[in-house]
DNA sequence: CTGAAAGCGCTAACAA
DNA sequence: TTGTTAGCGCTTTCAG
């Protein structure tokens, strides 16, 4: 306890506020207006700059506000009509290439419109993801950005529909980033990328270099990113006549230890492929650990694709043919897309627009020809 | 245009707050306490839980905030008192891994805090940290972390400085995430790891595998995390007794493509040396690269470390060995030094403390002995 | 061009 | 256990 104990403001009631802990309370409008001998008023046309105020005036106030160092408060601002000039975006993991493009795109547009950025990240868990879209909205963001697949349950998209809802009801966007939309009647805005078509196009490469038995690696199953992949993979063997192999479809995680574990699986159990189509970049480079360990060469013996060309791709020996998205633009796109949604002269604009950006092939070197049309061509060495 | 001109709110004057373009303006915590048959003060205490309420009270509000889809506003709840439980951090860039891994801690540790997380990016520019350490303050954050290698500039070190102040006098406290401080006086909090230490044990280790001439590649010269590094270094060799060579001090950007670059030049000069210290792992993998291209194998030919031992040291072959900096937990100490700092029973608490975290060595595959100590060895083939 | 005053939505004494 | 009420710091009509 210190010397004082009463935690009141003190013997001398409320008329003294100069006494503080750390000997100065915080500057405010009225201290500024007060030392430049104007009105808070005044104070507020200069901050703003949206109101004619004499040059002589400005700089007195301008001075008392240097002299006091005082620094708006954006929350006093932000209750007094403004808006919060903040965007959320919601990602599963900031340190995945995948979001982290994205999540710049949101950061820079975000900048660039003179919003500051809220970031959280659920590290996968739907039940944070909603969580913080609420806390977000509390916050009254302009927008919330909500990055990447998501599962497929009814009750959790019931409650995002309902978080939807009620952020436009707010004025506020959520903005779905990489997702599909929740239905017509949910208010929300889209950025996507042609997700199957990439998939549908690396398939179609690796076929016309002449593979037929194509192992499909990756991807959770119960997450939309990964379904439309897997989709797009199968049109393309569809359209080329090729039969569907249902062990060559090995979905699991999106994580490099499963690339690695489940390749070396297959290896030795000597499944027959001649080609792998890792559901994203993070899984080729598993992949690419396994076949090099188990002595495969890249694309002598097997070749190898990936989806996303995320910097890895190039990083990998032989590099990785790949996917690109626009993940940047993609990000960029989801703020744009909020801020104007709402735009005051088309008063009746849709409530739900969906922004659909391409994607398309990189080749580089991790493709060619298979050895050989006979089975067995892509076994490892036995040790 | 539209066809009402007008921006006005409307003929119809301000009684009426049920028209609205949405239908519904947001819900209050009046309303909430109208509906619920309660004063605001019973709300507000139902939603903090911080006083007693009865459970049938307690039932009804909530019922009445659920029928109404209420969400506080945290702007007039951090305007009543409450601090706005959020922590900023500043970045150079996002999608470089050294700050992803510590945005994470960050961001971690400030939700395990309850506290929202503002993210901004600096590319690289100072003014743009000033600017942004401003916007947090106005955003009234609890801490601010500035994270990474700061420029040696009076000017700009005594701006800082001020902002310091500006927060400190605010409640809030500036966190210098593994820079250097600004001195005594200023009040700031540190989490450093052990730069120039580290730096010291790689190429200790090196030494002790039989090099000698040791290339030092990258690292901003105006940086203090460089100038960490080539202190550490420098050491070393001295140490040691071995000669500093300013030929083989190639300080330059904390790039790949430089590591490339310079490596390739420095390759095709024929400077001699047997091993090289990549000031971080990015820089090594440029470097790498072009020793690959050269033709030069690591390790045998030559022996290469980075530094941060970011994802990038395990993806190349051979294995980076590096230095490894606790990044992520720097990032949660940040914030929790920041935090706790101004604990409340030791009113004269230093206000500048800093919290110095360990680096080590993680010795992979990268390093071997000299093939000869014969000068010359190194030369990659001619073509 | 400037001032006075009414809120914005919430919390926290203080009173009951 | 609950209600009353006074702000928190800023913006914004509405009047000079």
């Amino acid at each position: 306890m210190s010397q004082q104990s009463s935690t009141a403001p003190g013997p001398d009631g409320h008329g003294d506020r100069q006494c503080d802990r750390s000997g100065q309370r915080r500057a405010t409008v009225v201290d500024v207006a007060q030392r430049a001998g104007v009105s808070t008023a005044t104070v507020s046309r200069v901050m703003n700059r949206n109101y004619p105020v004499a040059a002589a005036t400005r700089e007195r106030v301008e001075a008392a506000m240097r002299e006091l160092g005082y620094v708006v408060n954006a929350h006093a601002r932000a209750l007094a009509g403004t808006s919060a000039r903040t965007v959320g975006i919601i990602v599963s993991e900031l340190i995945d290439p995948f979001y982290a493009y994205i999540a710049r795109g949101v950061e820079r547009e975000a900048t660039d419109g003179d919003r500051l950025c809220l970031v959280c990240c659920t590290q996968g868990d739907p039940q944070r993801e909603l969580a913080f879209i609420e806390l977000m909205h509390e916050r009254r963001a302009d927008a919330v950005v909500l990055v990447g697949g998501s599962v497929e349950d009814r009750a959790y998209k019931a409650e995002l529909a309902r978080r939807a809802r009620e952020l436009d009801a707010g004025g506020s966007k959520l903005v779905l980033c990489g997702r599909p939309s929740l239905g017509d009647g949910v208010p929300t805005v889209g950025v996507e990328y042609d997700n199957e078509g990439g998939a549908f196009a690396i398939t179609d490469h690796l076929i016309t270099q002449g593979h037929e038995r194509i192992l499909y690696l990756g991807g959770p199953p119960g997450l939309s990113t990964a379904r439309d992949r897997l989709a797009g993979h199968r049109r393309a063997l569809e359209l080329r006549g090729i039969a569907r192999d249902r062990e060559l479809e090995q979905p699991g995680a999106f994580s490099r230890a499963f690339g690695y574990r489940r390749m070396t699986e297959l290896l030795r159990e000597g499944l027959e492929f001649t080609a792998v189509f890792a559901a994203n970049d993070i899984v080729a480079a598993g992949a690419a650990q396994a076949l090099e360990e188990a002595g495969v060469r890249i694309p002598l013996d097997m070749s190898l694709v990936g989806y996303d060309d995320i910097p890895v791709a190039q990083d990998l020996r032989p590099r990785l043919t790949t996917v690109r998205i626009p993940l940047e633009e993609m990000g960029r796109q989801a703020v744009r897309v909020a801020l104007n949604g709402g735009d005051e002269d088309d008063w009746r604009a849709p409530t739900t627009g969906t922004l659909r950006l391409g994607t398309h092939i990189v080749v580089r070197e991790s493709v060619a020809a298979p050895r050989s049309t006979l089975p067995g061509s892509a076994r490892p060495r036995r040790s």
